[in-house]
DNA sequence: CTTTAATATTGACACCGTAAACATAAAGTG
DNA sequence: CACTTTATGTTTACGGTGTCAATATTAAAG
């Protein structure tokens, strides 16, 4: 006999794909909210389903982190994968990685900081993340040692090339999301979309052009 | 006549001296713990006093980090200005900034994200903090223009150098301070502060070569 | 000395993460 | 089919958080 009244409009006592739909949920909010916003009781309730129903699909609030930065690693990683089959030139390609970085942190800006500024307890219970996050690194690992290879490349150790690359687009990335930073560096002038995407594109040109002589 | 009896230990009535104890205490927490350590109640605990004392010296929390960042901005933008005293081949100072800035972070890691990975509401409230912040940033600018006036000076915009000095020395800051990102370059290898340091050295120095023919 | 302003307290509210005990439904087993 | 187990929910509760309103204490100003 079901005689269980559902919280809010649902049809049984069990929702069916709630572990999926919190995920969305989630992701919805990434796009149009902070981390701040994030609680694993505001999914729920968007869910239509009790507070603590989500303890049946994540151990904690880290676990459901850990699969946001894995959906964002995964998404990063398959744009840079289709850059390695589509340009040649490791040159071009480099640049285009790179503005991959910043062009994915401009779009999903809160989606980025949870990847990059929420610091898991322990990150090897993770080895899902762990193992999408090699991929992006594979790109660049691959990318640079191609640069390196080239027979005007500039003599660079092949890890400061890596973090050289990495650490560029990365600060750049942060740098262009935080808008009052920026117009500390442009003396106060407002700085829009058009602006942050030109300067990215002149940085990472000058990096790709530090790499050879 | 004194009836009240004091939560803690305490002499009078008044704290005294709460304002600066409670920014004290602040700071101590960000030397040994990380940013979701930091809670108004915790300062108010660790001060002796009741849990809303603290909003009778800052409007809210936002207001006591607002004078973290400022605090933590005027600690770099002393160093750096120090050594625009000290260092007067521009290239060299470059590096050095740039080191100053990635030891900053490696110092102080939890201050370090405070300042720039905790986005305030309303940054046009706090003046005092954009000021403070004008100092480094003068200190780049300064320098970066020394640089492209080099005689050997390779064809830079100037924006696109500082926005790359910037970037750079901010996202190997960041890389640096994520163990396990590194891990991920450095293919599982432990890394320590030896190693960091070497890296850091090596990719400030890259880029600053990168400036010149 | 009296009034006022600064500073602190208590109590409350709405959030949050999460643990324990319990309820329901689906899946597996005889 | 009935029966048990397992997966997936709910309720209730605890301690933590930021913050507001009303109140108390005291230092400073008149």
């Amino acid at each position: 006999m079901n005689k269980w009244c559902c919280p809010q409009g649902r049809k049984s006592y069990h929702h069916g794909n709630l572990r999926e739909t919190l995920i969305e949920s989630a992701l919805e909010i990434l796009k149009e909210g902070t981390l701040a916003d994030l609680s694993l009781r505001a999914l729920a309730r968007k869910a239509g389903v009790s507070q603590t129903a989500p303890y049946r699909h994540f151990e904690d609030k880290e676990a459901l982190i850990a699969v946001l930065k894995e959906e964002g690693m995964r998404k990063l990683g398959k744009g840079m994968k289709e850059l390695m089959a589509e340009e040649a030139d490791p040159l071009e390609r480099m640049r285009k990685l790179g503005m991959k970085y910043v062009e994915f942190a401009e779009i999903y800006p809160a989606h980025f900081k949870v990847m990059f500024e929420y610091e898991l307890q322990d990150y090897d219970k993770y080895c899902a993340l762990h193992d999408v996050s090699d991929d992006s690194f594979w790109c660049l690992q691959e990318t640079v040692d191609e640069c390196l290879a080239l027979p005007n490349a500039r003599k660079v150790d092949r890890s400061v090339a890596q973090f050289g690359a990495w650490s560029m687009v990365h600060g750049l990335s942060v740098l262009l999301m935080n808008q009052s930073l920026i117009e500390h560096m442009k003396e106060g002038h407002l700085v829009d979309l058009g602006d942050r995407n030109q300067i990215a594109e002149q940085v990472t040109k000058f990096f790709c052009e530090s790499l050879v002589k």
